[in-house]
DNA sequence: CTCTGTGAGTTGGAAAAACAAACCCATAAG
DNA sequence: CTTATGGGTTTGTTTTTCCAACTCACAGAG
């Protein structure tokens, strides 16, 4: 018989939300994307409390996701940004956004909408960079690379 | 002056992680698309205490993420199986993972890899409908549609 | 100079969640 | 008859969260 496992199943999605997972990570960084990285602001934008904020702040600094940017010597006043693996984030959050505007609002109710350079909304769309076809369930197949974890093949509804 | 906002911006990525944001729920979807949805399975997997799983559980099902299929009668066993709405949500999970393995691990350790159909491993990519160009930050503008709610600009590292 | 305001946090105590381990109930297998 | 399994519930303890108040450094108004 395969190794029971003693923890969770090891992979970079747990990972992944072991880092931002938390309450208000994603959106602390969604206010830094759209700009308003100061404390204050965002605060008012997330709804956070002040000290949970602060040590948001902190674990995301230290994962290198975002910046502490002084912009003000005198009196000291910074500012927090997303550096190049937060903003790698953001196509995450705006699949995010697009999932939420698709299923937990009737049509026409955005309370945000994103424009891209090509001059449409935005529309992101998941693809896979190989091939180019949209991803959809049917067409993937999980391969863990750790012994006893195993799955139990494709689920239908 | 423009109206203060009392609460927190209305936002879809706001909402969306009001439902799916809390601790192990997206494991727990992760772990339903694996096609290992059932109770046993889930706490081993994902590592959550047996009551927070129901909890989590519950709050999916409401929200038409999973559903409860009865796979057995005498005795009663049950198992959750992603929906629409959550199979939807599995290109998130994807994306989330991949940014994972660049940025949370050495190259090479990847403890679960997907397989496309195309042939080659999944290397998902966040794109624009429209244009199909690969979204990037800099191609990106907000427009907040409720009023009160302004952005400070692109925020430059 | 005092008075008020702002930005960026700390501090302290109450309330809510998470956690761990034990327990329950129906059925099935040995 | 005893043990095991699946899918939870209960109980009691430990962490987090939440909220409001407080601090400190400086700036500008009067």
């Amino acid at each position: 018989m395969a190794a029971a496992p003693k923890s969770s199943r090891p992979c970079s999605i747990a990972d992944a939300l072991a880092l931002v997972g938390e309450k208000y990570s994603l959106l602390v960084l969604r206010e830094a994307c759209l700009g308003n990285g100061r404390f204050d602001q965002l605060v008012r934008n997330t709804g956070a409390p002040r000290d949970v904020l602060t040590t948001r702040l902190r674990r995301l600094v230290d994962a290198g996701i975002l910046v502490r940017h002084l912009y003000s010597e005198r009196p000291q006043r910074f500012e927090y940004r997303p550096t190049q693996a937060g903003l790698e984030l953001e196509p995450v959050l705006m699949t995010l956004m697009a999932w939420g505007d698709r299923h937990l609002r009737g049509e026409g109710a955005r309370p945000m909408v994103i424009e891209h350079t090509c001059g449409h909304e935005l529309a992101p769309r998941v693809t896979c960079a190989a091939c180019g076809a949209t991803v959809r369930h049917e067409d993937l197949t999980a391969r863990p690379q750790a012994p006893g974890w195993t799955l139990r093949g494709p689920a239908a509804v």
